[in-house]
DNA sequence: ATGGCATAATTGTTATGA
């Protein structure tokens, strides 16, 4: 977030976003920029953690009923949620997963059951929920520019594919893909052996929301332009305008 | 089979990412 400040603070300048979620802080609560980000306009609520991880929400309106993780021991700081104008916000960063034979990915399989289970319980599908993330994974082959290059990874394997399948199935939908059905929209490039000149992508950041609020979703699409800034982030935002009447 | 590139922790190198 240190290194990334200023880019932050650009992007919410020219898109004025009414929410800005976050994934991979890697920084503490004290020491995230809160004032910085007032100046611009945004209050924000995180759930930081040094070095590693840490998630955060954005937002012009104050949020309330912040939620951080999952109300278990789960270390890594890996979700957080609020109220912002009415609508239930959730910021997750789901873990990579490193190899299929790693303890990384049985870790990234129960966090991501955790997940399911916490969401199912806390919330109601027929309220307005908006979930982003960095989610580790693809859903269907549209999502990657070279799919036989990355079977069998953590990213894209029949679990992942599965995984997927189980974030509509509790009553989420994937607001890019669903106004977007034939467009790639990747949202995330290699940094290494020209990933972003050769477009070697994936679609790994959704916007998913419920139902009753996915209803409202008037276009979706990729900031593929920041992905091509100095020092960028590997990762492009994923936009979702609302329709909220 | 490995590294490739970047970041944060530190100042030489490791862990992690996807």
């Amino acid at each position: 977030m240190k290194v990334r400040l200023d880019a932050v603070l650009n992007w919410l300048g020219r898109n004025s976003p009414d929410v800005l979620c976050l994934q991979e802080l890697k920084t503490t609560d004290e020491a995230f920029p809160f004032a910085e980000l007032l100046d611009a306009g945004y209050h924000a609520v995180t759930n930081g953690q040094k070095t590693y991880n840490g998630v955060a929400i954005l937002a012009r309106l104050e949020p309330t009923d912040v939620v951080r993780g999952m109300g278990d021991d789960d270390l890594q700081a890996r979700l957080i949620s609020a109220m912002v104008g009415g609508i239930r916000v959730v910021s997750a960063y789901v873990p990579n997963g490193a190899e299929v034979d790693s303890d990384k990915y049985v870790y990234k399989l129960a966090w991501l059951a955790r997940f399911s289970e916490w969401f199912s319980t806390s919330f109601s599908t027929a309220d307005e929920i908006v979930l982003c993330g960095d989610f580790n994974m693809a859903g269907t082959e549209l999502d990657l520019h070279r799919p036989a290059q990355w079977e069998g990874t953590v990213i894209w394997n029949p679990r992942m594919r599965e995984e997927y399948a189980r974030l509509t199935q509790i009553g989420l939908v994937d607001i890019y893909r669903n106004l977007n059905p034939a467009a790639a929209g990747y949202s995330w490039w290699d940094y290494r052996m020209n990933g972003f000149a050769r477009n070697n992508g994936l679609r790994i950041d959704y916007v998913m929301a419920t139902p009753a609020l996915s209803r409202k979703a008037v276009s979706a699409w990729i900031d593929k332009a920041e992905r091509a800034t100095e020092r960028p982030s590997d990762h492009a935002p994923v936009i979702v305008d609302f329709d909220l009447g």
